[in-house]
DNA sequence: TTCAATTTTGTATTGATTACAAATTTAATT
DNA sequence: AATTAAATTTGTAATCAATACAAAATTGAA
């Protein structure tokens, strides 16, 4: 299946519209695993489709956001970075060259106490890591 | 032991000169566990300290996080909050009244397979919930 | 084709954070 | 107490990611 099916599926399956555009930045996150900003998207995105805005990009990872489509991640304190795979996973992201890794979690076991009497209903879970990677590993 | 003194001591343990401010933004963090942003330790000690600047605030969370002194948190998308707990422990944040909960963490198990063959050296980690707490909750 | 709803655009604005140079404070030494 | 260099703080200006908003374009059902 072409990426833009799939592409299209999944956000006929998260009940957004499949606007050209909307597929063009779904296609583009599906195939650049780098976890972009939404500046990177509307960068390398606009050559191709002049027509697209920056205000569109925006709008499109906010609400594939809200949908559960692509994840947001925080591990960036300047920008929110989106990442197509939705599959439970962690993050790690390098302080010296910035690049964030994928952290699959086979098994994740927290045990935790909670402060007071506090129910708490989870909806979202974010595990991120920050260090250095092999290539930039400063005892190296 | 006042909590200034503790203060002091913590800023001095992470090799922080323990300047006049720097106790004062330090004991607000001590004493108000509800991890605010640097506007609100502005906001609220601003009145009690009328020659503290906005911009000292920001200098110093940067201070103390960078030495370790204190967490800085990413679980909210538009600020940076600050945790004077820097004990192994979680967040979780109300998605409707946005206050942020500890959450201690007994025993925290992470089984995961890297991606490719890269090897990290991990300095941080940061784990964070979101969804509803008990007063919120929809199904109540 | 018509028309209302949806999507997109482009500009203006917001708001958290940082840059920076001047002013102030600190603390060690005379 | 005075001197002085280093450290800290101030206050304003600038940056820049993200949002607001109204106009324009597009879509899709009737």
């Amino acid at each position: 299946m072409r990426t833009s099916a799939q592409s299209k599926k999944r956000l006929l399956n998260h009940g957004i519209r499949p606007s050209l555009h909307r597929i063009a930045i779904m296609d583009y996150l599906m195939l650049n695993r780098t976890h972009p900003t939404s500046d990177t998207i509307f960068n390398d995105l606009n050559p191709k489709i002049p027509t697209l805005s920056k205000t569109t990009v925006y709008n499109t990872v906010k609400l594939l956001t809200e949908r559960k489509a692509i994840l947001s991640i925080n591990i960036d304190e300047k920008n929110q970075r989106y990442d197509s795979n939705i599959e439970q996973h962690a993050h790690f992201r390098c302080k010296d060259c910035g690049v964030i890794y994928d952290i699959m979690i086979d098994e994740l076991h927290v045990s935790y106490s909670e402060k007071g009497t506090e129910k708490f209903v989870i909806t979202d879970t974010e595990i991120s890591y920050k260090g250095f990677c092999e290539p930039c590993n400063p005892s190296n």
